[in-house]
DNA sequence: CATGAATGAGTCTTCATTCAT
DNA sequence: GATGAATGAAGACTCATTCAT
């Protein structure tokens, strides 16, 4: 059996029409994923949801696969986002400020919209699935790398292992409250502890650089 | 077609033959897993790789769900249990001690098999494994939380919530060990910066007693 | 798209069943393509025909593809051998005695089924299709070239060459047959032309020998 | 859904623009069909490859299969209107003559553009196209008639009859050509070799006629 | 007239599950 | 108990055709 792989878009919307099609779409796709589950997730109830037809989908995705990557592509590029900025945003600071940006920045993004979170973790990982969750990840810690390194009152020694460990660190606690293992209520608690923790972790490993 | 939700194993196996099919048909499926991914994870190709029948699958279990968390429960019983074992031997210890301990246990138990566990991730959330996960993850935060309460040097304020966090801490990076966000050979440093980095938050968290 | 062009049998069947189901696939594939025509032909209408379910031709045939070659060279496995058989009968023979015996084969064979034959032809080439028949078509021209070179009173120049344009020249006015634009009737009379023809031709293009 | 089975034409062009159009139109179904074969044939890689527009192929055309007709029944008209104009061309000539003229003409036409003639030969058969072959294989039939009729030297006894299967016998091998059961570079050889049967089998079916 | 986005019926194919042997 | 042939519901995907712009 063989299987198409191909996951670039299929075209690219030229009429108003079109981009309004694609959007419905996406939303569709999230909003029956959050709604039903992945198993409950065919071509036929997206189309059914979005108002359009089945064959809508493929005038835009090649195959289902691609619509998938699609939602959790643009979920992750947020989250990434905020971390990207609020690591820009704290470049030359001390770590405290450090911490409690990347924490408050990463918490609040994968917390803002939980149920979306929560679906997408269920996706099932694929070849694609994975390289697109490596290279956010890899975003992810060349941003957490460079603050560090940028760092006004500490020099952390292996800086790339550091980052990975604390981006690791934060990703899992927060898994807990998307799965409600943590009651969702505790966020905030939850992000203190994140901050006191990254911070714990950050000192631990760094070297004080008295200015 | 109403969908069977029933998971319990459909009979326990009285004789000697019945466990070994079981046992066959185990492993089978967690070959499947490992080596061709979760969607070519077929009843007929466990059957086949097993050497039965497809038959014998449903001998033992009355749906491919129930295998599924099957094997995924038993992979987590495992890991469960040397983290238990692990509090068990560090009760009344100082929380240098406990925090290496657990880290250890948890770590090399997860990267024992680093396929199987790699594999088990790629399981799709359903309402049986998320039971499951649950169970689970409960019974790891008991296990800190007494761990914790009962050490020698320190006094944890809300146990739960710190146990809760400290297991999220140590579930990711791991988890970035098995799909080589971080290269698997660096897990002995991975499990040295998990260590630091578990006492730093503890003591963080702690107050200190003198005994 | 990649689409499936294994065609061979899926699985031999092993118990007497299968075999049966085998067959009974087999005669609904012929009789759908017979009274419905090729675009009616479709994997639900077979199954629906033979009285057996759609996965069951699944069970078979790697794809609808493989099914259709498999009636397909059926088919021609029966008419060549008719001609194979003609062949081996009038080896060391004298010329005339081979062109009838060939000609009487060949057009027998064809339209001991016309309806079948017509329906065949209508099926559109690919390249499965064409590796098939011109399989077929290789041993038809061997068959031919090796009893033109054991004849007894003629030396026929170029061998191959006349095998082939010989046995095109059969097929034509057959397949004229076939579509009635020469009325099916006429049979008889057309084989008697298709001898003199074929006698005529190869008289042209041998020199006589005497013995 | 009902089937549109209406075959003809939608419009005749009147304008310059429309003409040209319907041939671009025209030339990029050819292509198509030449290049990636029958099951590539959809009306949007016709329309891609024309450079137009699907709904411009609806404007010409009342649907997809009108379309296939109009490409084959041009091409059939030029080979018939070849082999017509020989035989316009040889009327009251001798039996010689007309088979060499009649033998280049068809072969000729039919091997101009080989992967064309090959390409067509690959479309299903259906009512249209049957009822049309039909057409063409009569004119083919007549035009062979009348030729053999006013032949100088010779009269040919059921002409209708011998012309249908001197006809069928030049259709055999031609397609053994276009499908390299015969290599086409012998086209030459046997096109004298066409030119040869064709002798023989009218002199075997005719009285010598003394003028 | 031209465009191309939208449609949705129709196909193939898969695979968990059953049950006669 | 074991087998594996048979089942058929379900799902992904295609593509001729339409019609609003």
């Amino acid at each position: 059996m063989a299987i198409n792989t191909d996951i670039s878009p299929r075209k690219s919307p030229r009429q108003a029409r079109s981009a309004a099609t694609v959007e419905v779409i996406h939303d569709a796709t999230l909003q029956v994923l959050v709604s039903q589950g992945l198993q409950a997730l065919t071509t036929a109830r997206v189309a059914d949801r979005a108002g359009v037809s089945v064959g809508s989908i493929y005038q835009y995705y090649p195959n289902k696969q691609a619509l998938l990557i699609a939602v959790l592509e643009r979920h992750l590029e947020t989250v990434i986002r905020a971390v990207e900025q609020a690591c820009a945003a704290r470049r030359g600071q001390p770590l405290a400020a450090m911490a409690e940006a990347v924490v408050r920045a990463y918490v609040d993004a994968k917390l803002h919209r939980p149920d979306v979170s929560r679906a997408l973790y269920a996706m099932p990982s694929s070849a694609a699935t994975d390289t697109l969750v490596a290279r956010i990840t890899v975003r992810g810690q060349l941003a957490l790398c460079d603050l560090l390194a940028s760092c006004s009152d500490a020099r952390v020694l292996e800086p790339t292992l550091v980052a990975a460990v604390w981006a690791g660190a934060l990703v899992g606690p927060v898994q807990m409250l998307l799965t409600e293992a943590i009651p969702l209520e505790r966020s905030a608690v939850v992000r203190e502890q994140l901050t006191a923790l990254s911070l714990a972790y950050l000192r631990t490993v760094a070297r004080p650089v008295h200015a």
